[in-house]
Formats: structure tokens, sequence, C-alpha cells
RNA sequence: AGGGGAGUGGCUCAACGGUAGAGCAACGGUCUCCAAAACCGUCGGUUGCGUGUUCAAAUCGCGUCUCCCCUG
């Protein structure tokens, strides 16, 4: 079958990884990760990112390849991704985008255009203090005088979007219009749920657990000692943010852990609703036999 | 044993005479260049138990149970 992609979605945890080597082996697939976090270099046990080892040979990409001191936006993940898998695809591969992060994965699956409203970082500043300064109330309204459209589906609150959408509309006289409708691609999706809420989040605290045994501490000590800094886009992470407050004395290597779980338990739950809204997704609890004999029937029709 | 303090939604705490509020968690949702981010919503307690005072008690009195601290 020419021209299909295998998508693997779901929350952390749940063991996409290990699937996307089997399935790519499978298939005679490449991995393409969709994830913003594992992205970045030297930032392995918090991002739990595959070992060399585990790849068995299946080329990985979109992994490894920002300084951790840089920033990174879908865009970009976009630009980069996209010719990956067409390259596959000419090559006769199947590409197998794999990773938890929903808006990488809508920026591959839709033809998002960025390019006519790329990113003005002075613009967005000087928005961001505005926005500080006068309240959620006025730019709110702001936005409303000039693009009424967003401003009905943004919450005042919002203060991301409410900049964003004034940034385009300031900078490029329009609003993001991208049809997130129409996928560019025949795609087949799997979906690793992880179980039932309980198990996914014990298998999330297990997880964490074995992070500070494989060394967590460490990885963000030389992190830091290399000159990057919670500052850093980077360090949103989470498994690393965290540690801010080891640094202010404000809490125990054991507060940290147990925050770190908090948090990763919190950002599955938003994963698996960002997830639900593609209704094509064939869901599993675990990456199985059942899931891999539902990818090799998907691609041998 | 004696003295002191505390018992309020799963957790931490607020209200200190007028029939309970918040944060966190949980659950649902949004998501179009920071997305492991940011934001929105919902559920949930007759205030340890009993009794008394009062028009009215989580708030005051008495008794009782539990926990913590101090003294022995």
């Amino acid at each position: 079958m020419k021209g299909k992609l295998l998508f693997i979605v779901g929350p952390t945890a749940s063991g996409k990884s290990d699937f996307a080597v089997k399935a790519s082996k499978l298939l005679d697939g490449e991995i393409i990760s969709a994830d913003s976090m594992q992205i970045y270099k030297d930032m392995n046990v918090g991002t739990a990112k595959i070992l060399k080892e585990e790849m068995s040979g299946v080329p990985h990409h979109l992994i490894d390849f920002v300084n951790p001191k840089d920033d990174f936006s879908v865009a970009e993940y976009r630009e980069r991704a996209v010719p990956v898998i067409d390259s596959l695809l000419r090559r006769g591969k199947i590409p197998v985008i794999c990773g938890g992060t929903g808006l990488y994965v809508n920026a591959v699956l839709y033809p998002m255009n960025f390019s006519d409203t790329s990113k003005n970082s002075e613009l967005r500043n000087t928005l961001s203090e505005e926005y500080d300064e006068k309240g959620a109330d006025f730019m709110h309204e702001k936005l409303r005088l000039i693009d009424p459209v967003s401003a009905e589906k943004i919450h005042k609150n919002d203060k991301k979007r409410i900049i964003r959408a004034l940034e385009i509309n300031l900078s490029h006289g329009k609003r993001d219009e991208n049809d997130v409708k129409t996928p560019c691609y025949n795609a087949i999706f799997v979906g690793l749920s992880g179980g039932t809420r309980d198990k996914l989040y014990e298998r999330i605290n297990l997880r964490v657990d074995k992070m500070f045994d494989n060394g967590l501490v460490d990885e963000v000590n030389k992190l830091l000692k290399s000159g990057v800094t919670f500052e850093n886009q980077s360090m949103q992470a989470i498994g690393y943010k965290e540690f801010k407050g080891l640094f202010d004395n404000t809490a125990s290597v054991d507060d940290v852990k147990e925050l770190i779980k908090k948090n990763t338990r919190n950002y599955a739950k938003r994963q698996l609703t960002w997830f639900r809204q593609y209704d094509f997704i064939k869901w599993f609890d675990c990456a199985d036999e059942t899931a891999l004999q539902y990818v090799k029937d998907s691609f041998s029709r």
C-alpha cells in the first residue's frame, strides 16, 4: 500500500515507543517522533527517551537534535517533519509517527501553514507587557475590535492565545484559518490508552521512581552546569522544571519526585483529552499482539 | 497520669454566634509558532461523636473519642 502512514499516539507511559519499534519492523518503516521534549539533546532519562539499544536498528527521526538552550516550536517541527515523511514515502518506507504531543501530531496530519502567520517576538513581548499592565478585559476587548471571531473563541484569561491572536492580526492583518479537518495523508491511527486510569497512573508513578534510580538528578545537574537555566524552554519539561524548588531550597528531593508524578499524571489526562477529538483512532489498552495484528491487517489490505 | 493544642469535602487550611469558603487533587473540556505549555468548567462537606445554652452553633458550655506537644 503506498502513501499510508501509521500514527501511534496516547498518554505518556503507555508503551508507545516500544510499540513503534515493533510496528516499524513489521512494516519496514521508520519512526518520526512527535514529542516536544524528546527533541532536546542531553535530556534523556527525564523525557523517557528511547535508548539506542532499544531502537533495534530502526531509524528514529526528530529526536535528540535541539540544544537545550535553544527554543523550538510547532512550526519548526512541521518544517522538518513533512520532508522526512515525504522522503520516506518516496523510498517506499512506512512513516511511523509516534508521540504524545497532540499539537505536533496535528501539525503533520493537517495542512497547517504557519508561514503566513510567522511569529513576531518583539510585538509579542510588547503585547505581553501590555497584558500585564492593562489586564485581561482590556486586551480581550482590544482583540474583539480587530478580530471578533478570534475574540469569541478565546477566553480573556488565556493570555498566551490572546497575545498570539493580536500578534497575528497586528503583524499580518489576518487570522489563522488553517484547515484542521482534512488530513494530508492516508493514515492509520493506533491509540494506546494505558488501560484504566488507575493503572495508567500507577505506571506513571513507577516510571518516575525509575527515572530517579536511573540518574535523573545527575542529568539535571549536568544540564544546569552546562549553562541551561530554568528559563529555557526545554526546562519547561516535566521531570526538569520541578527541580527549581530544590535549588530555591523550598523543596526536598522527595517533594520534587512527588511533584513530577503529579504533573505527569495531569499531563497524561490532558493528552487523553486531546486525542479523544480524533474519532478515527483505534484504541488499545496496551501494546500487545492484538494491537500489532491490527497494524498488520491495516497495512496488508 | 497531669497540663496545653488540635479535630471542617481525598489533602492543606479559612470562616470563630447567623445554616461553611479557598488552594491542591479528582473528573470533563479548550487547544492553529512556548503545547511535557497555557486556559476554562464540574463534582464534592449537615464542620469527630453526644448533649446543653441560644430565635440561631463549625463557632459558647459540659461529656466522650482520636491525634500532637510539654511535664512526669
